[in-house]
DNA sequence: CTGAAAGCGCTTACAG
DNA sequence: CTGAAAGCGCTTACAG
């Protein structure tokens, strides 16, 4: 009956299968059980021929050193917890990796999951990861309220918020330069002319779309270019909407001449509108994304390191866990201005 | 001193920052131990006046359950794993929040590294989380043994392999139909009048590159085309080898008149070098990718499921899990075909 | 309805 | 060099 063989039975008194203990290891090398944890952990003063009876026992009991046991005893789980807005997004990938790196060289795994921008499911993850009791968290928040992590970082679990900053509690935060990016890309696209410009971008609860608004205000009024309403839309960056809202920027006597979009989501939404015009209009997005210089013309972004973002606030994290208290601090990392052809077009006309 | 105050010291008597522990609880509320536990497990058999006392007790001290000593006593860690190539891969992103989706429907959480196509880094991190006692492990495999794993499934890991099959060891694996996919894009360039067709994919120890491979080759037998060594390169997909190789099938006397190509990294290099070139060349490529119906012309693809490959191999393993014993499976998604340009323009000259 | 005892699989602190 | 005892923070099985 391969059926019961081939697989461990689950019954209740039969945990993790039926695996082997350090007892069981013990028991049929015949010595005691701290001795088959110094075999195990490679701890000093086993006599070689001990070391040699006990790691055969191992081996043919095929034994495995429960960690989560190792752990509940230890105090530290050697696990970080990463919680984003979804793994899905081109964005998050390297940032996640980079995270991941960083983690892996300090001897951690990571577990990770997506909030998909819900702050309730944000909340609940981060919850359960401390509930886990992983040694840090990494945040980028979906919320606007954090205080519910005030317990959790005052029992020391270390926490840094990236991409966004936390809402209601003093933390860590990585940040890029979203102010400045959107700032000088819309000045950029003014240099080249252009006085109707739009600005397409995520819901304004979410601090980078906020950020990034500024940032266009801020290079509008310092050319002393009044802006328009009609000129600036933030919503969800579902297809459909930015589909709308940039054909109504586009449509009308005073249509705008170029497009500022708030990431890379609306980018590629609105290439595709402007693909379809017959006039040009001139664009830059926020986020770099790949074959944007593929793209005739090549799409000039203000791109931003994710990799560096994740990396950076890893690495902080760590620093929170190996040294003790830190006071936090909120790092910002520039972005960069890349002129592939979209942002430098004229204004039509 | 605030350096003291603010967040907890992290002596080794101290462990967890010093959380209070149900035992503290159960000080506070002046009640037993398995009360707390009741009343933090929503166990019933509890007066509400009780219940109340002990609430109290839990939100004055900020208790929050220890799931890693449950998960001692009780044996299922509600945790699955994910060995995969690399996070930051654009075709892993969706794979990889399919997998946590379904986990998350299941209660579980999902821990996560990449092997970066190393078969050693990609056997110590699924032992690792073997020892972190997962439930169950979802493995894009690296290597092409896994024996290693034969004792982990055997002590009731369940384990499901995806986009590449396991090596050596009979297991339940997800696979897309790479063989019939690559045929298919093949036999339609063969459709468009080309017989020089180049092949570019990645090393041949990978599964996927060799089953595509041969379906390239089939394609190529089934029409009776006898295919030339010169025109296929397989090899590590960093650009500055596919560029070459792409290039020198362009070069000499009898170019390729099409390439198709074995994955989405190889497609964005060999778009690039397409790109410079005077005469045009035909393109089918392995695996969508974002934007790729902009380009122009649009790339037309073999375009696979990442996000059901996921799915899927994540519901067998809850399969596993939750009905005992399952016969190891190999499942096939079917691939499909998006014409959207280069694929159909017929042989230059 | 409530709780004391035992135990999950390790490590720690200590004694031989 | 080696090991028995206690304990990490919970749940289980049982008794009142």
């Amino acid at each position: 009956m391969p059926e019961t063989t081939r697989r461990a039975e689950r019954s209740p008194g039969n945990r993790y299968g039926n695996r082997p203990t350090m007892k069981d290891v013990a028991a049929r090398a015949g010595v005691g059980l701290k001795t088959v944890s110094r075999v195990v952990n490679g701890e000093p003063g086993v006599t070689p021929d001990t070391e040699r009876r006990v790691q055969e026992a191992i081996d043919a009991l095929g034994f495995r050193r429960n960690d989560s046991a190792r752990v509940l005893r230890k105090g530290r789980t050697a696990s970080i917890g990463l919680v984003l807005e979804d793994l899905a997004d081109p964005f998050y990938g390297p940032l996640s990796r980079a995270v991941e790196e960083v983690a892996r060289s300090h001897g951690a795994l990571l577990i990770n999951g997506s909030s998909a921008e819900d702050p309730e499911r944000e909340r609940e993850l981060a919850l359960a990861l401390c509930a886990r009791r992983v040694d840090g968290l990494v945040v980028i928040p979906a919320g606007s309220d954090h205080r519910y992590l005030e317990p959790e970082i005052r029992a020391g679990v270390a926490t840094v918020f990236v991409d966004r900053p936390a809402g209601r509690i003093d933390a860590d935060v990585v940040l890029s330069d979203n102010f400045g990016g959107a700032r000088d890309g819309v000045a950029h696209l003014i240099a080249h002319g252009h006085r109707r410009i739009g600005f397409i971008g995520d819901m304004p609860r979410i601090h980078t779309a906020a950020e990034r608004l500024r940032g266009y205000r801020a290079a509008m009024e310092d050319a002393g270019i009044p802006v328009e309403d009609r000129w600036m839309s933030l919503g969800v960056t579902v297809p459909e909407r930015v589909r709308r809202a940039t054909q109504e920027m586009l449509s009308g006597p005073d249509p705008v001449t170029a497009v500022f979009t708030g990431n890379n989501r609306v980018t590629v939404t609105v290439v595709r509108v402007l693909a379809e015009q017959s006039r040009q209009v001139a664009l830059v997005g926020f986020d770099d994304f790949e074959l944007a210089d593929l793209l005739r013309p090549g799409v000039t972004v203000v791109a931003q390191d994710a990799a560096a973002l994740g990396r950076t606030a890893a690495e902080r994290l760590f620093r929170q866990l190996d040294g003790g208290f830190v006071a936090p601090e909120r790092i910002e990392l520039p972005t960069r201005l890349v002129e592939r052809g979209s942002g430098e077009l004229p204004p039509a006309r």
